[in-house]
DNA sequence: CTTTACCCCACCAAACATGTGGACTAAAAC
DNA sequence: GTTTTAGTCCACATGTTTGGTGGGGTAAAG
């Protein structure tokens, strides 16, 4: 399952993502207009900068706003970024990677079912962007 | 990702489909053989039992056995068991469902994206059974 | 009635999730 | 140039989950 964190990532981004292009959005009013409490919000909002997803202006006018196309981001990328990996196994992961222990991946069935689960997922995950979480009008 | 729990699940059961129609077998011999932490073990084992999935025997001779034939026991059957909901939001879960907080599902477009994934991801779990946990040959 | 092997309960440490508080810094306005 | 505004950064608190262990109890076989 998506952690509360991820939830309220998306729910910040669906908000910029409706601002995109109308200049920077107050960290308080995503805050209230999106019920997530204020300084988690912040953490987040911080981590999507640093990952290049948001950039952000100091002092009055200032807030956050998406740096790049909404369109361009995949949801695949967020939640890598802030959810982790989306596979379901270590060993299947392309992301993040790790051999198992105690563990032949030539001779794991559920290694193969995995990487189909995975690719499943993906081919989902990666043709959604962030236009796709606002509602269809 | 799945949990350790689930992994070790996994294994047991693979072992104990290999062995499957060959009468009891020792909690210790999966525990040594597929490298699982015995006391671990026993209460996945236990688990697994009063999910209906195993069966067991007391004393000697006594052991674990698959309770069904493995080809019937689908991967997601022991995935919501044991891991929990295979979905990645509460409010898309078909076993586990809970509704968002704050979040209206008609006009969530994350929820529509959480649908599709989870659909992708039944269609791989639903079909696989336990007989798949074993390397073709 | 002793041995075997599963059953059941309680507990434990570490990791992670979900926050909160407070000081600091940069930019704009006055 | 100092005040106000708003993001940055760090530390901590707390609760839950994860991964695991210890020990006694119970049922079946011999």
């Amino acid at each position: 399952m998506l952690s509360k964190k991820s939830q309220y990532a998306f729910k910040a981004l669906a908000y910029l993502t409706e601002k995109y292009n109308q200049g920077p959005v107050l960290i308080s009013e995503i805050s209230t207009k999106k019920k997530v409490p204020l300084k988690f919000l912040e953490n987040i909002l911080l981590e999507l900068k640093k990952a290049d997803i948001l950039d952000s202006k100091k002092g009055k006018g200032g807030g956050y706003y998406l740096k790049k196309d909404p369109a361009q981001v995949k949801v695949a990328t967020i939640v890598r970024l802030v959810n982790g990996p989306i596979a379901m196994l270590p060993c299947v992961s392309l992301n993040f990677y790790h051999r198992c222990e105690n563990c032949d991946e030539t001779a794991c069935g559920l290694h193969d079912i995995m990487i189909k689960v995975r690719d499943a997922t993906l081919n989902v995950m990666e043709t959604k962007t962030l236009v796709d979480l606002l509602p269809m009008k």
